[in-house]
DNA sequence: AGCTTTGTTTAAGTCAACTTATACAAGATG
DNA sequence: CATCTTGTATAAGTTGACTTAAACAAAGCT
């Protein structure tokens, strides 16, 4: 015989599918793809194991999952819009708005190279847009490399510290990145 | 009938452990400790899978002593220095020394729980030094916990990006890294 | 009431990676 | 030459994590 559950929290469909997506978010925000385990994103959900499976085919169909909810959020606040001011404000008010995404995504998600084409939405941002608004500014050579990779990483984590540091004034935090972000612009030229 | 191995490299103990080492460091650099498989690292330093239990216990104990040795390089070259100009230097130094070793330990084992305490002999550099330098010139509050974390991040994010960049002049990229830092120091009491 | 949907429990299957065991080949050394 | 050390090859044991299956319970809708 089974023993009968109590207080089980019934859901319709589509929305026990968003909070798993939250809870797998948060699990594999934690630890990254690998090292995250199913038993832990059922338990954070507050779920069976199983129940996981009526909902995604495999692991890999719910990180893609998460992920693509993620970009998808990302995208609808930041937009394909060019490298300029007015976007690190918008990365801060993405980042603010799915926290767990936008560090799953930056802190982990780019160095999982099974799964590197879903954030490709992005590195059309992270790099090309970058390398294209740099090579204005920056002469061709080595310190182009540099700057082309070290100048998104100096914006997402400038946001990422924003996050962890509890969130302070918005407006200030996009001014102060932009500071830093100029000044490791400037350092690519020379520092004379 | 086994076959016979034919141009096997011998080897003296020593100078064997520390060939897997190398080879363990680039493996493990790549995807990090759950992601790498020993048979990976075997292939990599091109020596049989058993052998490398004939030098290491278990992944653990070998994935330690790569960390030991990276953290002891670092050291040596670093130093406990106190984090001014000189220490960006420095960790130029270490890093164009040990590449390998270097991203390992920023990249991958800063974020391995089970690891982080290898690394914690440079967490001291990275947290506690950093702390009581910037304490001095930032005022308590949510700022100065973000230039805590932002700090050494733009500092070793700098580093790592010399490194792909091809280590282009490392005085000039000293200065370079240096101006970074202190337009983040200089934001975190906000921008005027 | 009866059917569908959502959920649980329990158990078992699969598979890759870590780990250990055994036997053999060949250089180094006294 | 005898022996120790370094190395390979092959096979099997172990474990943890992913995955599937089967049976049952209860909520919700028609």
């Amino acid at each position: 015989m089974v023993a009968s559950p109590q207080n089980v929290q019934r859901m319709p469909r589509a929305q026990r599918r968003e909070q798993i997506l939250d809870a797998a978010t948060r699990a594999f925000a934690r630890t990254g793809y690998v090292a995250t385990g199913l038993d832990g994103v059922a338990a954070e959900a507050g779920v069976t194991l199983v129940l996981l499976y009526r909902h995604f085919d495999s692991k890999a169909d719910l990180y893609r999952a998460v992920l693509d909810r993620a970009c998808a959020r990302l995208e609808a606040t930041v937009g394909s819009s060019d490298y300029d001011e007015s976007s690190i404000s918008a990365l801060l008010r993405a980042a603010a708005d799915d926290p767990d995404g936008f560090r799953l995504l930056f802190r982990h998600a780019v160095r999982e190279p099974d799964f590197r084409d879903v954030v490709n939405g992005m590195q059309a941002m992270s790099a090309e847009v970058t390398r294209r608004e740099l090579a204005a500014v920056i002469p061709e050579g080595p310190w182009l490399d540099w700057a082309v990779q070290y100048v998104p990483t100096v914006t997402l984590e400038g946001v990422i510290a924003w996050l962890d540091a509890g969130q302070p004034d918005p407006d200030q935090a996009a001014d102060r990145i932009a500071l830093v972000v100029h000044s490791a612009i400037r350092a690519a030229n020379g520092v004379d």
